[in-house]
DNA sequence: TTAGATACATACACGAATGTTTGTAAATCG
DNA sequence: CGATTTACAAACATTCGTGTATGTATCTAA
C-alpha cells in the first residue's frame, strides 16, 4: 500500500497483465472491468491507471506480449525463400501450428482475439492493425509461392494469389478451430495436416 | 404513436431486426445500444422492449434468421452419403462457400459472428450452442469421410477424424477470411479451392 | 537529510445504458 | 358499440463502470 521499488512496480505491472490476460480469456474483454483486473492482481484501480491509460492500452500490452514473437517468423522466410520455398513454407506452417498448440500464453491471447469482442473505437484501431497484418501475411505467402511456381514446384496454372488465400485460410482455420475448441491433438497432427494440404497444391 | 395492426406490428419487428443486423455489423454488438436500434427502425425503445426481452434476444433472432437455412444442408448429406460421398462433400463445400459469397444477409450475420463480441452470460449461452453446432458439423463430416474410406475413395491410412478437422478448418477459414476482409472473388474461386484441397486428401 | 518524485489507495463525480413503469390511442373482439 | 387488449411512446429510477482528483507513505537523488 505504499511506494514500491522499481522492480516491485514492474512486478505489479506484469501481474496486472497476467490477471488481465486470464480475465479477458475467461470472462471476455468487455465484461472484464478494471476493478476485476486490479483485484485479481491484488491491487486497486489506482495501480491500473498508474501503469496504463485505459483498458485498450492493457489489451494491446497483453496482445503484444504474445504476438510479437510470432510476427518475425514469416518475415525471414519471405526475405530468403531458399532453394525449396514450397517445402520451407510447409514446414513453417507446421511450426506455427505446433507453436500455437504448445505455448500457453499464445493460446490464451489467440483465444481472446478469436473469440472477439468490441470495445468501441479504442480497440478498433488495434484490430485494424491486426487485419492489416494478416493481409501482409497473405502477400508474403504469395511472394513465396511465386518463387515456388518459378522453380516448377507448383503447376504453372496455379495462381499464387489464389493459393495464398488457400494457405492462410487453412492455417488460420486450424489455429482458430483448435484454440476455440481444442479436443484433438493439434501438435501431433500438424505435420500430417500440412502435408496433405500442400500435396493438394502440388497436384493442382 | 398509435396502435398498429398486426401486420404493421410484424413489419416493425422485421425493421427492428434489419436495423439491429446492420448496426451489429457496422458498429459492433456491444456498442449498439437499444436506443440506436430503435431510432434506426423509426421507433422508440418502447417498441424494442415490446417485441424482445433484451439485446440478447434480438441477437439470437438476427442470427437465426440467417443461419437456420444453412443448418440443414449438411444434415441431408450425412443421412444419405450417396455413391460418391467424397465428391458430394467436395461439391457441398463449394456450394456453401458460394452461398456465403452471394447471400448478403448471411454475409452480414457471419461478419457479426466472426468479428465476435462479448455481452456477458446472456450471449454465452447462444455462443455455446454455436460451438456445439460446429462440433456436430465435424462429426457429420467425419461420418461421411468414413463412408468414403470404406469405398476406397480415400487411402486407408487416412483417419476420418483427422481429415474432418482439416475439412472444417479449411472451409471455415475460407469463410472467415473472406467475410472479414473480402478483397477477392470467393464465388469464382470456390470450385478450384475445394478441388485442390480434396485432391490433397485423395493423394494422402 | 530533505525535497521531490514515485507508486499506489481512496473517494468522488459523471454519463450512459438498462430495465421498468406508466400513459395512451387505436385495433380487435364479443 | 363498448370493453379490453394491443402496440407502442415517454418518463423515471437504478445500476455500473469509467475517469479523475486527491491523499499519502515511501523511495530516490542531490
Amino acid at each position: 500500500m505504499v511506494r514500491r521499488t522499481k522492480e516491485q512496480a514492474e512486478a505489479t505491472r506484469e501481474q496486472l497483465l497476467d490477471a488481465a490476460e486470464a480475465l479477458f480469456c475467461n470472462t471476455g474483454v468487455a465484461s472484464t472491468t478494471l476493478d476485476l483486473i486490479a483485484r485479481a492482481a491484488g491491487v486497486t484501480r489506482g495501480a491500473v491507471y498508474w501503469h496504463f491509460k485505459n483498458k485498450a492500452e492493457i489489451f494491446e500490452a497483453v496482445c503484444d506480449r504474445a504476438t510479437s514473437p510470432m510476427g518475425t517468423m514469416l518475415d525471414t522466410l519471405a526475405n530468403d525463400p531458399g532453394d525449396d520455398p514450397l517445402g520451407a513454407l510447409e514446414r513453417q506452417a507446421g511450426d506455427i501450428l505446433i507453436l500455437v498448440a504448445t505455448d500457453a500464453r499464445i493460446r490464451s491471447v489467440l483465444e481472446i482475439l478469436f473469440r472477439g469482442f468490441d470495445g468501441g473505437p479504442e480497440f478498433a484501431e488495434y484490430l485494424a492493425r491486426e487485419e492489416q497484418n494478416k493481409r501482409q501475411c497473405r502477400c508474403q505467402i504469395q511472394s513465396i509461392l511465386e518463387v515456388a511456381v518459378a522453380r516448377n514446384q507448383l503447376p504453372p496454372h496455379v495462381k499464387p494469389a489464389d493459393a495464398a488465400v488457400a494457405v492462410t485460410a487453412f492455417v488460420g482455420g486450424l489455429m482458430h478451430d483448435w484454440v476455440i475448441d481444442q479436443d484433438y491433438d493439434l501438435a501431433n497432427m500438424a505435420r500430417w495436416l500440412t502435408k496433405i494440404f500442400f500435396n493438394g497444391l502440388r497436384h493442382g
